[in-house]
DNA sequence: TTAAGATTGACACTAATTTTCTAAAGTTGT
DNA sequence: ACAACTTTAGAAAATTAGTGTCAATCTTAA
């Protein structure tokens, strides 16, 4: 979760303005920390404060602040893309993903720093980034589950 | 990869009819071992022998073999599905995927159920699936790059 | 402040996937 | 084999996420 200060500074390293969409749409992931925000999602929450911002407009800053690794793009197989903050370097994190009611949860790992080293010696492939999902039943859905039995 | 007669019985036994089309899109993965088939590869593979086949039969079909578990709907971050044969049970593999030609490789691994178990307890979640992806550089793109300096 | 260039909003457009409609093909009891 | 019924298929329209265009507006450095 990087200061709001900073990603100003990176914008502006590489010469990108800083206007008051990109600053309000940066602002909606601030507010939204343990969410997955989905394009459409932070068109939403930006209309409330901002109701002339356009989707296209959207759509470009998500794609600029993850093209500057403030944000990451990932994908939950539910059609959307959707974005959260880089982390600093080295301190992973990966998801949880409910098959019932599709929470995201997150959970911290550094396990898999081992396993890059094999890889890398086995198939000669460098990495960069890996992702790790698991997919099952969050604690609530297996309560419900158990009680329809 | 689950043998052909195994998959007719698996449709059989929930009232799906064995339809030509149906036998012409499993062949196709049977004969794509290797590969990560999307909606529109299966239906340029499959237009040679049978060019009469609807596009919407195939992802009929797709979404079909998925929901029955005999195909996985896997996604790579190309903006569109691809598919291969669901594994049996506990034999995971995961994918290496290439950030420069986007070819995507397979590497075996049992080392994730261990960290399963952990999980399990600590968030109370039950896992029933997971996916891990490597991203990178596999050998020829990094050679491709080291030429380039 | 002002000019140069970046950025925006509106809207048209593309591409993947889904749905609808209708007809063809398969199934079953006779 | 045949009528009655069900399932499946193909064509085309609809839907949805995301992108491209362009004139108007804003940001920033000088």
């Amino acid at each position: 979760m990087p200061y709001l200060e900073d990603i100003k500074t990176r914008l502006k390293a590489k010469d990108y303005k800083i206007t008051p969409q990109r600053k309000v749409i940066i602002n909606a992931f601030a507010q939204n920390m343990e969410k997955h925000l989905s394009a459409e999602d932070v068109y939403q929450f930006v209309k409330n404060s901002h109701p002339e911002i356009g989707l296209a407009t959207v759509y470009r800053t998500l794609d600029l602040l993850a093209e500057l690794q403030i944000l990451k793009k990932m994908n939950f197989g539910d059609g959307r893309s959707r974005y959260e903050f880089c982390e600093d370097d080295d301190h992973h994190h990966h998801h949880l993903i409910c098959l019932e009611c599709d929470k995201v949860t997150e959970f911290e790992d550094d396990l898999l720093e081992s396993l890059e080293a094999i890889i890398s010696k086995k198939n000669g492939f460098k990495i960069i980034d890996h992702q790790l999902k698991f997919y099952g039943y969050c604690v609530d859905c297996q309560q419900e589950k158990r009680g329809k039995d």
